[in-house]
DNA sequence: ACAGAAAAAAAGATGCATCAAGTATCATAT
DNA sequence: ATATGATACTTGATGCATCTTTTTTTCTGT
């Protein structure tokens, strides 16, 4: 028996889930932002079935809730908050580099090379949407090259809460979002696994300053609001 | 502004979702069992809406599959696939011990001692519910003393998963599922960071092995059989 | 008795109607 | 002009009907 793959057949609401975690991502939704399923419907030419469906499964992965029985937002994210999900991050993308440093092929080191490659393209034609693209796309090919696909699972959700936080935030980052990219390529090359996983740390905690900068502006601002 | 508190309001899809976690934790379901949407209605007395809500969240949270457009299951758990869960967990427990002994307090330490009391009789009982739900709780109570609430949502998700593997395994496992535990709550007393996370990590692996045991028999069994 | 085809049942996907609770609007009285 | 209460609207929750595909059952011919 070929082990039952998770064979992705598509439905409806799939295709909503995706394409909502991907506005998400994106940072096309701002925190605050009221989704509403009957709007959702329309634009999406489904009836609204599909779209409860999908805003479920987002509402269960804390990236858009239910603030009351018919309010349904982006959420905020507090700064403790972010700086748990750096926590997870440091030691989940941590244990991604030191597995791919184990076993990551020539291949492998190629695609990484090529997404960086790109991502300096894209920042040097200041198209922040690609750059922060590719940004995720080096992050995630880690545990895919380390074989450890429920962290991907696990790492997207994160992704997904950050995904209207830092949108704005790496307009401001330019070049740094990747600058620490190059010495994980370097660690996994070298197949060092202490190393690479020091220099990914590094990229979440440098790369993400300008995040954290950022939500504490905002809860200054909220704060004289008050 | 006093901050959106994610005020969980009830309805009834969220109370299946709860009560079916709690049956995948508690072991009441075995791998590859069916879920048949209508036969789940009318043994919790709803429609199929509230049902289907729940059971997409827990397709979303890979506790159960589709295997097909029409066939729901509890999944298989392969032996590389516990071998994640497993690194995850000692990254996520680890962060969860190490913030836990910065910041326990004595009302938390004792919280963890009367667990592991019960969890004490409930094994001289032979009270096997019981000692998993007790050894969960011991486990969930590290990242709640540490103030970790995402952690407490990662972790409940790989618990899901485990659930339907775990329950026989613990049979065999009797007090050794415990003794790791005493050293955890001495670590926090110390406020010992590193001790801590090694304890936790000691737990994990010498716990879980008759769980990978059990896993490697039935996949033995699966190859004899194919 | 058995094989195969036809019929029936099962079961999730999708759409939609209705409900209840909250929100906005508007008219009326002061 | 403003406050207040009634009315209409909005919107997610729930239930249910229908569709399509798959599985099971049954019937028939050899």
């Amino acid at each position: 028996m070929p082990e039952f793959s998770t064979l992705e057949y598509e439905n409806l609401n799939s295709a909503v889930y995706g394409s909502l975690c991907d506005a998400l991502i994106q940072g096309r939704f701002q925190p605050g932002d009221r989704l509403k399923i009957r709007d959702l419907a329309e634009q999406f030419g489904t009836s609204v079935t599909p779209i409860r469906d999908a805003i479920l499964r987002l509402a269960n992965d804390e990236a858009i809730i239910f603030r009351s029985p018919r309010d349904i937002r982006i959420p905020g994210l507090s700064e403790s908050r972010y700086q748990e999900i750096r926590a997870i991050r440091i030691r989940l993308e941590g244990l991604a580099a030191e597995t791919a440093a184990q076993v990551a092929t020539s291949a492998d080191i190629e695609a990484l090379e090529r997404i960086l490659r790109d991502n300096e393209q894209a920042i040097t034609a200041g198209d922040r949407l690609k750059g922060t693209e590719l940004n995720q796309a080096f992050h995630f090919m880690l545990p895919k090259i380390a074989g450890l696909p429920m962290l991907n699972g696990i790492l997207r959700r994160l992704w997904l809460q950050m995904g209207p936080h830092i949108s704005d935030a790496y307009i401001q980052g330019g070049r740094a979002m990747i600058d620490h990219h190059y010495p994980v390529i370097d660690a996994l090359k070298r197949h060092d696994p202490s190393a690479a996983s020091m220099a990914i740390v590094d990229d979440i905690l440098l790369g993400g300053k300008p995040i954290l900068e950022r939500i504490e502006q905002g809860n200054e601002r909220q704060s004289l609001r008050a």
